[in-house]
DNA sequence: GGCCTGCATTGACGTGGATCAAGCAACATA
DNA sequence: TATGTTGCTTGATCCACGTCAATGCAGGCC
């Protein structure tokens, strides 16, 4: 174990279960450490790559909140997710070899860059690895799938609720409450998420709060009835 | 070249370049080439695959035409694409080792089974089929920006150009014409791709039939002004 | 403190697309 | 040729959400 390189190693990183294989041998997780070439800090507010950059790396987040977005050249704009802690952003990159979407700091951040040709060198040896890099596109796929069948077939209630549950439930596995959490987006960027305005957001937010569901305080939410909400979203079952 | 392995060899196929990699030697080519399992038929309405079934391969579509839902316990349907010769379906499974959606062949089809143990074995040593596959499922991540940009912040009309100019696009890549195609979904399927109802997508396209935009009978479709497709998807730029 | 500026909330009103309902075209089966 | 079945079209009505506009609130800065 050699002096400062420690701070820069997957292998003691605490978020290594979320973005990194398992179960690697100690060889292995040398071969995996050469992964990271650098750490890189984001202000809150500021790009981490944008349309049309050219795609080199793709980034692990250690800690921060971002959102991505596609835009047309017409101006419209969509909101394709939240990323947060111990996720992968870039996927996008890698077809075209330039970045089609925004991934924007929605508060200071820290990610690991990951080359991607280094990703596909090393993943040629290390088969677990390959795996998971698999994984996580496929991951991405299915996770698509699901704001499709949001945006295609729900309404504004059943999106938001949605919304809630996912994310106090990615967060819960993060270590947070499952009850409490803080809104780093506007409610204009959940509205470009789930495909309504800000105002219909707003609106739904406050019949929650008026149905006894959630406390909601600006971006401070407090889930009261997590099952009213999975009832929203699954009117048949969960009644 | 021995005797009757021909037929099933991607190194002759017609539609290698839409689904392999470019540029192999023959050697590479030759191991490319031990991919392809077996080939398989699916008769119209018959299910390629099943939400929940066990993944182990992915599929290369030879001849025929696919459509892809996911669907909720409580019998909502969305579907996720419309998939056409050259294009590989299954990507989904890959996370949890299985399907998350349904395939349904919307006609007659035949599909190359490609084992994903034996993906991965030789991505992990022909580079160019390794990056051949991270292209094909950034891919995929990219084309799902793209619709949740259509279902997120999209009116009808402009759903529907933007759905018909991809069709033809794709069609004409594979030959086809520009301006005729043959729809093989029904309004409904179409509806629920585009986060609409059936009755909406006949009355736009009756709509779009009026302004003299595409002549429509069922399903088979002219487009007599392709222009005005993308200046209904792009307000603001092509004027 | 006072004063921005950016978000968020709330209400009044309008509308795009859903819903409901009827009829029609295409195709299969007898 | 009749006869069901399935999918498509069309019109009348309704409502969820968008639009517009006013007000409120919190954090940053002088």
């Amino acid at each position: 174990m050699n002096k400062e390189t420690i701070k820069v190693a997957c292998s003691n990183c605490n978020l290594r279960e979320l973005c990194m294989p398992m179960g690697l041998s100690a060889q292995e997780l040398q071969r995996v450490d050469e992964l990271v070439a650098v750490r890189r800090t984001i202000k809150r507010g500021t790009s981490l790559f944008h349309n049309g950059e050219k795609f080199t790396s793709l980034y692990a987040i250690r800690t921060g909140f971002f959102k991505t977005s596609v835009n047309t050249e017409d101006g419209r704009d969509q909101v394709t997710g939240f990323q947060m802690a111990g996720e992968i952003i870039g996927l996008d990159g890698i077809v075209n070899e330039l970045h089609t979407c925004d991934a924007i700091a929605l508060e200071d951040a820290e990610v690991c860059v990951l080359p991607f040709d280094r990703i596909e060198e090393i993943s040629r040896e290390v088969n677990s690895l390959q795996r998971h890099v698999h994984k996580i596109m496929s991951r991405e796929i299915v996770r698509e799938h699901g704001v499709m069948l949001l945006l295609g077939s729900m309404r504004a209630e059943e999106r938001l609720a949605a919304f809630l549950l996912n994310l106090v439930q990615r967060l819960q596995a993060r270590g947070f409450s499952k009850s409490e959490l803080i809104l780093r987006m506007t409610r204009e960027e959940i509205g470009s998420y789930l495909g309504m305005k800000l105002e219909t957001v707003s609106l739904t937010f406050s019949k929650f709060a008026d149905d006894g569901i959630v406390e909601v305080k600006q971006r401070h939410i407090h889930i009261s009835d997590a099952d009213a909400l999975r009832r929203i979203v699954n009117p048949q079952i969960c009644q």
